[in-house]
DNA sequence: CGAAGTTGACTGACCCGCCAGATATCGCCG
DNA sequence: CGGCGATATCTGGCGGGTCAGTCAACTTCG
């Protein structure tokens, strides 16, 4: 039966689809049928709308980006203390929740992906470089009103993602002596040093 | 033709072969048939010596950790100023040169399979925890000898791991801006920083 | 009616794991 | 010392299963 009402929004669910399908089994074992089950389709339909595989994943990592941006909106355009900012970015990273770890289990199938696909290079390097103009914009912030310590505002944005994304590995991987709270208690007294020292 | 004298070593072999194998095509796109092609091998003495695929694969990610541990062997157990030893751990983590650029694309190879693999998670927990102490332990030293600032070591352990895993992940995926001269660069930043400050 | 959307059966390619047979090594015994 | 199984190692092909992508037929809507 061809669809009722909700044309437009096929697509839509492929994608979303296919990112619980990464998430959950991983880009390895994940099916086209997989994912029209999973989207309530069949897998014709997804063909319909992705001329290959390759074509689906890419979109889907996509869409695992803009959504992961769109649930920060408030976030990167609040006005906030940047100390309170720096703290609610770091947060909104740590893996918990059903949402926030299946978008860091997708993110991490894309990393190895990305080893050989420049078209998935570019995505990360698109979204990095958001991550450390705005991380470093909030940290120069906080300078400016003297609420954070002097130094090369990038050097200590990049920390911060790169201390985020190792940690969050771990953490992702079940390690018993990374846990989130520990994940979140280093991260914190980074932040902590980070303020008037 | 079965082996004049080497027998003990094929299994060595694959499992270099293997290595080499999934830093080049991705665990994704490997097959048994280039593991045996890249060792010199047909497709079915690798499965003499390994009861399956997966097998394979696990055998490779643990030969893999131990070479990587073997080459560091000299960092582990010198005896240096504590301050040299972190120099030289951050140091040989660099993505430099194409032996440790290669462990390090198995390793980020792992780190997806290991979302689903408990017994990748468990070798994923003994090596993090290995370093994890290692690194702690030099700190430690460190701050004795009042070279270090003072602070929770395993905190500034996990910073430092952390840390090198996330710009790793940078450098490796190709990014522009993270290049290994700017990670070498924040690293020894993190360093001169744990000096006497 | 025609266009857009949908379906699921089908196909051709691919690959793991198995296996039957080949080849070398070695111990044993006459 | 030379033949002779026994054993270890190796090989390449095949069977069976899987899956991406195609397609012809179908449904619904405008």
């Amino acid at each position: 039966m061809p669809r009722p009402s909700v044309e437009v929004e096929r697509r839509e669910q492929i994608l979303r689809a296919a990112c619980e399908v990464i998430a959950e089994v991983g880009l390895r074992s994940m099916r086209i049928s997989d994912v029209a089950r999973r989207a309530g389709t069949s897998s014709g339909t997804v063909h319909y709308y992705f001329a290959s595989k390759r074509e689906v994943v890419h979109a889907a990592f996509e869409d695992n980006f803009q959504r992961s941006i769109d649930r920060r909106r408030p976030i990167f355009e609040g006005e906030d203390d940047p100390r309170a900012r720096l703290l609610a970015f770091v947060r909104s990273y740590l893996p918990v929740g059903e949402e926030t770890v299946r978008a860091w289990r997708v993110w991490m199938e894309l990393w190895s992906e990305a080893l050989r696909e420049p078209e998935l290079q570019d995505l990360n390097e698109r979204v990095y470089g958001e991550w450390r103009r705005f991380v470093a914009a909030v940290i120069r912030d906080g300078q400016t009103l003297g609420l954070l310590r002097e130094g090369d505002a990038v050097e200590y944005a990049n920390r911060l993602i790169g201390m985020i994304d190792g940690l969050a590995i771990q953490v992702l991987v079940g390690s018993r002596s990374m846990t989130v709270e520990r994940m979140s208690a280093v991260c914190e007294g980074f932040l902590a040093e980070l303020e008037q020292k």
